[in-house]
DNA sequence: CATGAACCCTGTAGCCGCTTCAGGGTCAAG
DNA sequence: CTTGACCCTGAAGCGGCTACAGGGTTCATG
């Protein structure tokens, strides 16, 4: 490899990214084609190590391959005012909130069913029961006279 | 459609389900193929009403198919002990456990970001400053004398 | 009897964010 | 000169649907 350059598994390694989701993001347009060593090996410069770092963190904040790429774009209008950045970041934000209170539900729904578990047959059992449709869901039921 | 069935439409809106979504349960054999009309509609029964109620409440409560199946298999057989069952809800809550804490760590982050944005410009912003690199991440930098 | 709207059919492709695989090529150490 | 670690491309697969395209059926209305 190259002097100042590094491979793409040097680059996987120093990101802790995975090699194939390098050339992922590449495809995808997310990371820019490097250089090409003579055996045609991809040969990164320290661009690429900063903004596959970004991409990580954003990632690891939950961000959307989508946010991260305007993320990406409005970094690099450093005179630009932030708000756009603090649109984004609140509209992830409320999501997370949002999955964070679905999730709260469904623990609670879950720590019922299974406190009920008598460890009986499953005739019995309550988790079963609660999955199982009640009579009322029956569309064609016998008419009451 | 014939009297005791229903069309796939009928059953969509009993269950809350999409068209789309039941014929993809029946191909994937979650839900077994009902008979058919002479103009080849789908023509259900309460099998597949109840079959289906049971999925549907499986999925709310953040099953993944293949337990879906499972307990679904499971339950078929009343006398057997719901040990099983039990181990699959608890297995199931242990994940979205896990998923909670990760959300709320997020969340945590999140704020703390947005919290710091003064609304200034890019070059000052506290949440790309976040993301973005440090010079600590670079692999090639100046020698160290 | 014709027409139109609402429903239904099949089959295929798309979504996200990767991951895996098949079938090779390159490079340094021993 | 061979081994093994690394690299390449292109295509397909994952879950759990969703969205077409391009038709057929059914039923009420005129």
């Amino acid at each position: 490899m190259m002097t100042g350059t590094f491979s793409i598994g040097e680059l996987a390694r120093a990101t802790g990214t995975k090699v194939e989701t390098i050339r992922y993001y590449e495809r995808i347009g997310l990371l820019p084609p490097p250089a090409r060593t003579g055996g045609n090996y991809r040969a990164y410069a320290q661009l690429h190590l900063d903004r596959l770092s970004f991409i990580r963190r954003g990632r690891d904040l939950g961000f959307s391959l989508d946010d991260v790429r305007e993320l990406l774009r409005l970094s690099d209008d450093r005179q630009r005012p932030c708000g756009e950045i603090d649109q984004i970041a609140r509209g992830h934000l409320a999501e997370v909130e949002r999955k964070l209170a679905d999730l709260a539900m469904l623990r609670g729904e879950l720590r019922q069913l299974i406190d009920q578990c008598q460890r009986g047959t499953i005739a019995e059992c309550r988790i079963i029961e609660a999955l199982a449709p009640r009579a009322e869901g029956k569309i064609f039921g016998s008419p009451t006279p």
